[in-house]
DNA sequence: AGATTAAACTTGTCATTGTCAAGATGAATT
DNA sequence: AATTCATCTTGACAATGACAAGTTTAATCT
């Protein structure tokens, strides 16, 4: 079912108005956000959004959940390049794979993290969350071993990781750090894997 | 000159618009917040914060440049509390300050963090939020010593630290990370303190 | 003290926005 | 071919931010 210009029914609206509200999103960061803009922006009517996703966070919260899904992509897909099969290296590509998407989705991924974990009644979104987290948990695992009786130990190396990984993102998506600056991109990745490490112990 | 209750000056309203801000964010979220519910719980007209904060952004912007303050007062406090000159000692009190503001006021401390670095030209906010950053850059000098030549690898320090702290108050206060509770404060503080050394190394 | 100036606050207005209700359109089903 | 129903539009309303113009009080000056 192709969109159909011009058409009555736009044949793949829900699409299009995510894509629409991440540009604008982009461009007027979340203060300038507005429903009307989206719609306009696809050149449907100011209310069609309502029809797909209820009100304004409804909207907002879909793509918060197509922004986890993309987020842990990000992760797989340098945990994939990373040929090894170190559980350590595949770590540091995971942290590399979350930086990769801060970097490249800076208001998304505030958008992410602007509210408090979804509850559990917003399955979509809380679930798409859960799924990113549970990869971090996994990497863990991989990388301390499966040990039953000591579920407190993992959970704080996750806790520390988890920590290190989104506070350095955060920071510097919002231009708060910056690593020194020569040969721009191996040398961030140098200093945060450098930093990841000490996380990791 | 006090607040002459009943007359057409308020006295001090500027502090007044600030503290009901602070309450209506925290009591409705950042996207409940609106100039005139502001105005109407201090009891004066719609327009009367436009005087004292131009616009809207005017007045989240002082409320942030408050929080800076307070904010660096959170972990001055946390560090007088500490005995023992021991840097290390006084950077976890440090980091504990943070913590313990992320956790009183966590609207406003995602209020402050929810923007782009504040440009050297908001004067105020930029500073404020410069001086609570030259805090832990003074606590991470006092540990290591402060080494002319290898100002990168203290940059480095102070990225590991900050990062950690602050994906930690984060994490903690949006209710994605939650230390094992018995003895809830006593608890969380050793998980934080455990893992704030892993960043200092 | 009295007049003048400036600051603090109010009232009124406008465009924009989110949300809702009711209607129009066309695709799918029977 | 008729009906059903999701999809989208139109229209309306209250709330909001911002601005302009007016009003009241404080401060300053002579």
């Amino acid at each position: 079912m192709l969109k159909t210009k011009d058409s009555y029914h736009h044949g793949d609206l829900r699409a299009a108005l995510l894509k629409a509200a991440e540009e604008v999103l982009a461009e007027t960061g979340v203060h300038g956000f507005s429903l009307r803009a989206v719609a306009k922006r696809v050149g449907v009517s100011h209310s069609a959004p309502a029809h797909h996703f209820g009100d304004a966070k409804g909207l907002l919260d879909a793509l918060a959940t197509e922004g986890f899904r993309r987020f842990l992509a990000a992760m797989e897909a340098r945990q994939a390049a990373e040929p090894s099969g170190d559980p350590r290296k595949r770590l540091h590509a995971s942290g590399l794979g979350y930086l990769d998407f801060a970097l490249g989705s800076p208001t998304l991924f505030r958008l992410m993290f602007s509210d408090d974990k979804p509850a559990p009644k917003s399955q979509e979104l809380s679930e798409a969350a859960k799924a990113s987290f549970m990869h971090l948990v996994e990497g863990v695992t991989r990388l301390r071993g499966v040990s039953q009786n000591d579920n407190a130990s993992a959970m704080t190396d996750v806790m520390a990781i988890w920590s290190m990984v989104h506070g350095f993102s955060e920071l510097y998506v919002s231009g708060r750090i910056n690593p020194p600056d020569c040969e721009p991109v191996a040398d961030r990745e140098a200093v945060f894997v450098a930093i990841l490490d000490r996380a990791i112990g």
